[in-house]
DNA sequence: GTCTATAAGCCGATAGAC
DNA sequence: GTCTATCGGCTTATAGAC
């Protein structure tokens, strides 16, 4: 098993990944993801035991473990490594658009999978405070709260998948992915009030 | 009508936001609202015609519209307003906090409801838009893009109704709602690089 | 592995009694 | 205004045939 893995099983996890970033998970019934499969709706049972577990098997499939298991073991100076995490983040939300809407979503509804989610994704967040607390000792970075300053970059990094309902309001200036990402990490380093002159790049 | 307003339908409007913003509007039966209330199950029918107007008459009672208008309304030059609409925003998310979680699972979801949280809410992002064009204009912002800047402070102010999800990797060192605030707002006012010292407050 | 057929239950909505 | 009883439809899940 792998690679092609059983064909079937794959073309179900792809199909789910879609339906539920389009309708959420309450909203999306097994019977749909099957048609959209091209699958009979019993092997969503036979593969994965049920809807439920399906949603984990997403995450084991989708989720990029070994990019931020690398991530959080390399060793960097707070400024570039909260330079480095908000590109990071901010390209994923480009490569997996779907696993990101279905997170969101998950969240806001705080639903009984979002400790699945937690596993997954706690680590990177745990990196970033350790980057800002260890920024704010070295006299680098400037704020009064921790709490409050890691919600306020989390804010800046992802809520840019919100997008979408704002669109209407939007008058269409920004299309360079990249010079945005840029905006983003000066943005936020302003915030920090980062001395960005002791150690820049 | 209105006051008491016929006491059972208040009570089924206050069950649905609260049941609503717990388990989502999918995730919430009709029965479980008439049981919240104390109500019989047909009187959301009785009522509201239908669980979807019951979504819609929500917003009529709850949300603040009269506060908005008064807002757009209001002339101030762009580095007030847009701390005013940063403080305005983020107290609106400690009165009103079912209603926000409701807001923020819709626009997750894209949902077919999601029209009505625009009509709703639109006014105030809209004004938001032209403080920063204003802003930019006068020489006290400077950003690139008018639409990416907008989403980062978005980001910024309404980002924080997240917070339980982090709930876990947070330490507690920010208890004071108000200064929670100001850190927002100066946080915002160096992002967007403003001259505080030619209008200051 | 894949299928059909069906079980058992919850959903929103309402007709009609009081 | 409030209730009970019920309808038709959809849900997840699975037993058993092939």
């Amino acid at each position: 098993m792998r690679a092609e893995d059983s064909d079937v099983r794959m073309r179900l996890l792809v199909a789910a990944k879609r339906l539920f970033a389009r309708q959420g998970y309450d909203g999306t019934s097994v019977r749909q993801i099957c048609e959209e499969a091209g699958a009979n709706v019993a092997l969503v049972s036979y593969y994965f035991g049920g809807k439920e577990n399906m949603f984990q098997a997403l995450f084991d499939t989708f989720f990029p473990k070994a990019l931020i298991m690398e991530f959080v073991d390399r060793q960097v100076d707070p400024i570039n490594g909260v330079k480095e995490l908000v590109r990071e983040v901010m390209r994923f939300h480009t490569t997996e658009p779907e696993l990101v809407v279905l997170l969101n979503q998950e969240i806001a509804l705080n639903s009984p999978r979002i400790d699945i989610i937690r596993r997954n994704a706690f680590p990177i967040w745990i990196k970033l405070r350790e980057l800002l607390r260890q920024g704010r000792e070295d006299g680098v970075f400037h704020f009064r709260s921790l709490d409050h300053t890691m919600m306020t970059v989390l804010g800046n990094v992802l809520f840019h998948k919100q997008r979408n309902y704002f669109l209407p309001i939007l008058i269409g200036d920004s299309n360079d992915q990249e010079a945005a990402i840029e905006d983003s990490v000066d943005f936020v380093m302003r915030g920090l009030q980062a001395n960005t002159d002791i150690i820049s790049q």
